[in-house]
DNA sequence: TTCCCGATTTACT
DNA sequence: GTAAATCGGGAAA
C-alpha cells in the first residue's frame, strides 16, 4: 500500500467504485482522479489544518468516503487516504459505467450510455446514487466500496493541473490530476 | 448573524 | 460563449 496521496490517486485509476442503494448495485471504472494533499495544499478544504465539522472526516484514517455539496446542488465524492490526523483525499472526477447501467440511466434521467452520463465529479455521484448521507461511511462493501478490476486494462496515464481551483493561487498548476489518455469518460473543463 | 463564494452542470444565446 | 440554478461552510463582524 502506497502512502503518498498522488500515488494513491494514480493507483485508483482502473479500479471499480461500487455503491449499493435500495438493493441496487451500481459500479463504474475510475478513469480520472485528483489528489488533495493537505494541510499545505491551498486547494484542499483542509488547508492549514482547517478542522471543522465538514473537514473532520479528512483527518480520519484512510478508507472512508468524504462527500460534500458543491454549488448548492452537486455532490462530490472523495476517498480519504491519509493516516489519522493527516488530511489527504482523492477526488474521483470521472468513471466509465460498468454495473447497473439501467439504474444509472434512471438516476441521470437519460436513455443512452454516453460520456455525459458520468464524466464529471457531480455526474458520477448522481449516476451512482452518492449523496451527503454517504459522508464518513467506510468503504467496506456495505453501501460503498472499491474493487480491483478482474481484467485490468492498460492505459497510458496523463497528469495535468486540477480543475476548478483558481482560488488555490500558486498551487493551481500542480500536476495532481490523473487520467487515462484516449479515454472518452473524462471530464471536460 | 451576515455575507461571499465554491473541487459544477445544464440550458440557452 | 455566457449565465442561471441554489445552499451550506467558513470567515468576518
Amino acid at each position: 500500500m502506497r502512502t503518498d496521496v498522488t500515488d494513491i490517486a494514480r493507483d485508483l485509476l482502473g479500479k471499480i467504485l461500487f455503491t449499493r442503494q435500495n438493493g441496487w448495485i451500481t459500479g463504474g471504472l475510475i478513469t480520472e482522479t485528483e489528489a488533495y494533499d493537505g494541510p499545505w495544499d491551498k486547494a484542499s478544504h483542509a488547508y492549514g489544518n482547517r478542522r471543522t465539522a465538514r473537514t473532520e472526516i479528512m483527518f480520519q484514517k484512510g478508507g472512508r468516503a468524504y462527500v460534500y455539496l458543491c454549488y448548492g446542488m452537486h455532490h462530490l465524492f472523495n476517498v480519504v487516504t491519509g493516516e489519522k490526523g493527516v488530511p489527504q483525499a482523492v477526488l474521483i472526477r470521472s468513471v466509465r459505467p460498468l454495473i447497473g447501467l439501467e439504474h444509472m440511466l434512471y438516476r441521470r434521467k437519460s436513455s443512452e450510455i454516453k460520456p455525459s452520463l458520468s464524466n464529471g465529479p457531480g455526474k458520477l455521484c448522481q449516476a451512482l446514487g452518492i449523496n451527503i448521507s454517504f459522508n464518513g461511511k467506510s468503504l467496506n462493501g456495505e453501501e460503498i466500496w472499491i474493487e480491483e478490476a478482474q481484467a485490468p486494462e492498460f492505459h497510458e496515464i496523463v497528469s495535468s493541473a486540477r480543475i476548478g481551483i483558481d482560488y488555490a493561487k500558486e498551487h493551481v498548476f500542480l500536476p495532481y490530476r490523473f487520467y487515462w489518455k484516449n479515454e472518452p469518460y473524462i471530464s471536460k473543463p
